[in-house]
DNA sequence: TTGTAGGCGTTATCAG
DNA sequence: CTGATAACGCCTACAA
C-alpha cells in the first residue's frame, strides 16, 4: 500500500503540499492539485483513516451502545441512526448490551481513549461513573429513548404515551381496563414503570378506581401476553379492555382471546405499544413510539456536539401517537383495508 | 488524557516496559507489572485504539456491508455476526447499502486503508474490482449468504430450498401449485432466481408441467403478496398450493386467502420462506433459512482467515430445513399450540 | 528484566 | 504557494 510518501514522490511535490490537496485545502495551485490527483490516480492511493485520526486526533466514527440487538424496537431506532449517517463520512460502530456483565465491559471504557469521536446511548442508564469519565475524556454523549440531567437527550414520554392509549378505552366507554405490561430490562431500567404510571393516572383522571389484580407483569413475548390474558379471564369480573405494553405481548392476547372465543373488539378491547409493523396487520390499535425519529435526532445532536465549541446541552421529548385501528373497537366506518381484517 | 509515557513516568518505569505491561507481554518482573498497574490505576490511563492501531497494523475491528437495515433476514444476520463477535475483542462498524450508490461508495474503500481488519460481505455480490482492491490490500474478506469462487463464503442453498417446500406440497396431493416470490435486490442479485430455479426443479421432477400463468413476482411486502394471490384466484383455474418467496409477503397472501372465504390450508395451501419470528404465530409452514447461523459462520471464518497465515479459502453451504405448521395441510395430529391458530 | 530510539501514515506548523 | 519537520500515542527491536 502506498503511503502519502510514495504519493508525494510520484507526484514531484512535498508531502505537505500532498496532503493539503487530499484534504481538500485552498491554497494549492491548480496544476499542482492536479498532478497530485493524477498521481493518487496511478498509485490507487487511498490515505490511512488511522494515521489520519491520530494525527487529528478524530476517528470519524460514533459508537452506539444499544441493548438486545433483535428488538425490533432498537433495530429501528438503530435504522434511524443509520440513515441520518448515511448523508455524513461518519462510520458507526455498534456494541450490544445483552448482559448486564456487557453493559460494565461497555461502559467501563466507551470512546475515551477508544476509536469514536461520540457515543449515542439508546435506551440505556449511564452509570455516574461512566457519564465522569466520558466528561473528563470530552467525549460527547447523548441519550436516545432515557433521560438524564448530566446528558442530552431525545425521548418520549412513556408515561403520557400510555396515557393516551388508556383514556382512549376509557373514552370508548370501558370502565373494567386491564394492563398487561413486560418488565423493565434489568439492566436498563430507563423509564421504571412509564406505561404504568401513565395508566394509573389515566384511570385516576377518569376517576376509575385501579384494581391491582388487573395488573400484570409478563415475559416481553406472545406466549407471555397470552398467558396473562388467561389470568385475567379467571377474574370473577375480567377486564372488557387491555392496554398492552409491548405489540408483541399483544400478539399473544390477540390469539389467547381468540382461543376463548372472544370477539375483539366486542368482547375484549386491545391496545397495544410501539406500532411495530406487523401492528396493521392484524389491525392492531397501539401507540406509536417515533423509533426511527428518536435515532435520527440523537444523531442530529451529537453531530452538532460535535462541530459546536459550545456544547448546548438540550433534552427533546417526542410526541407519541395513538393508532386507531380495528382492535379497540373506534375504527372509522370507511377504509375496510387489510388492516381491519387479518385476525 | 494521560499517555504511556505518563504513565510510565508515574510508576517510574520506561515506556517500553509500560508497553509491555499493558500488551500482558511475559518478561516483566512481577514488582514492575504491579508498579504500572498501580498507576495505571492512578491515572485512569487507557491506551489508545487508534495509536496501537497505527503502529500494529491492525484495527481490531471488522466491517459488514449489509443490504437494507431493517428488513428481518440481514438483521438475523447481523444478529448471528453480533453474537460471534462478543467474546472476542473485534469491534463491529456495520455499513447498510440501500442504494446502488452506497454499494459503488462502500466497494471503492472497504478495509484497505479503511479502519477494519476484514469485512464481511451480506447477500451482496462483490465487483472484479473490489476483489481485486481487497486482494491488493490484504484485507480478507467472506461473503455471507452470496457465492464468489474467488472468496471464501457460507452460503445456502436457495434452489434446493425451494425445492424443498414445492417437494413437500407435491407430496400432499397438489398438483396445481403457483408461485409468488419477489423480485432480486436490483444491485444485490446474488442467487438470481435461485428460489425459482428450485420450484421448476421440484415441478419437473414430479413430472408436473411448469404453467407460466401461475409464477409471479411482486413487491417484498405483504401487500405485495396480497395482490399476487388475487390474480391467481382470477384464473380459470386457480391453483391449489402456493409457495411463497418471503414469508413477509406469505402473510400478505394469508390475509387475502381469508378475505375471499377459503380456508387455509383446506382451500389453498400455504408455504413461506425464511421462517421470520411471525411466521410460528400465523402457524405458517415454511422454510427455515439458518439466518444467525451464517453470520456466526461466517465470522468464524474470517476470524480463522485473521489468525491464519495461509488463507484457508473454503465455501460452506448450510442446510435449510422446512418447518411445517398450520397452512400447508401436513400439521402431525397432536400438539394444537398457538402456532396452529393464529389465522 | 528494562530503558531508549525509531517508525507507523497523517496533519499542522513554520520557514522559504 | 510549497517543502521540511515535528508531533500524534503506541509498539518493537536493540542495547544495556
Amino acid at each position: 500500500m502506498p503511503t502519502i510518501r510514495d504519493l508525494a514522490r510520484e507526484a514531484g511535490v512535498g508531502v505537505g503540499t500532498a496532503s493539503r490537496v487530499l484534504s481538500g485545502h485552498p491554497h494549492v495551485a491548480p496544476a499542482t492539485r492536479a498532478r497530485v490527483q493524477a498521481a493518487m490516480e496511478r498509485l490507487g492511493y487511498r490515505p490511512s483513516r488511522v494515521a489520519r485520526a491520530l494525527s487529528k486526533g478524530r476517528t470519524q466514527v460514533l459508537e452506539v451502545l444499544v441493548p438486545l440487538f433483535t428488538r425490533y424496537f432498537y433495530v429501528e431506532v438503530l435504522r434511524g441512526i443509520e440513515a441520518a449517517l448515511a448523508a455524513t463520512d461518519y462510520s458507526l460502530v455498534i456494541r450490544t448490551i445483552e448482559r448486564a456483565a456487557d453493559r460494565d465491559r461497555a461502559f467501563a471504557d466507551p470512546c475515551p481513549r477508544g476509536h469514536a469521536d461520540g457515543v449515542l446511548i439508546v435506551s440505556l442508564l449511564p452509570t455516574a461513573e461512566l457519564i465522569e469519565r466520558l466528561a473528563r475524556a470530552g467525549c460527547p454523549a447523548v441519550l436516545v429513548d432515557a433521560e438524564d440531567a448530566r446528558l442530552p437527550s431525545i425521548a418520549v414520554d412513556h408515561a403520557a404515551a400510555a396515557a393516551l392509549a388508556v383514556h382512549h378505552l376509557i373514552a370508548l366507554g370501558h370502565r373494567r381496563i386491564g394492563l398487561i405490561d413486560h418488565p423493565e430490562d434489568p439492566f436498563a431500567p430507563v423509564y421504571p414503570g412509564g406505561r404504568y404510571q401513565g395508566y394509573r393516572r389515566a384511570l385516576v383522571e377518569a376517576g376509575i378506581a385501579p384494581r391491582p389484580e388487573y395488573e400484570l407483569i409478563t415475559d416481553f413475548s406472545p406466549e407471555g401476553g397470552g398467558a396473562a390474558l388467561e389470568r385475567l379471564l379467571a377474574l370473577a369480573e375480567p377486564p372488557t379492555a387491555v392496554f398492552v405494553g409491548s405489540d408483541t405481548q399483544a400478539i399473544g392476547v390477540l390469539d389467547t382471546a381468540r382461543r376463548h372465543g372472544l370477539r375483539v373488539p366486542d368482547d375484549l378491547a386491545v391496545v397495544g405499544y410501539n406500532d411495530i409493523e406487523l401492528a396493521q396487520y392484524l389491525g392492531l390499535t397501539t401507540v406509536r413510539i417515533p423509533m426511527r425519529e428518536m435515532g435520527r435526532r440523537g444523531v442530529e445532536l451529537l453531530l452538532t456536539l460535535l462541530a459546536t465549541d459550545s456544547p448546548p446541552p438540550a433534552a427533546a421529548r417526542l410526541p407519541a401517537e395513538l393508532v386507531v385501528r380495528r382492535t379497540c373497537g373506534a375504527a372509522r366506518a370507511g377504509g375496510a383495508g387489510m388492516e381491519r381484517s387479518a385476525l
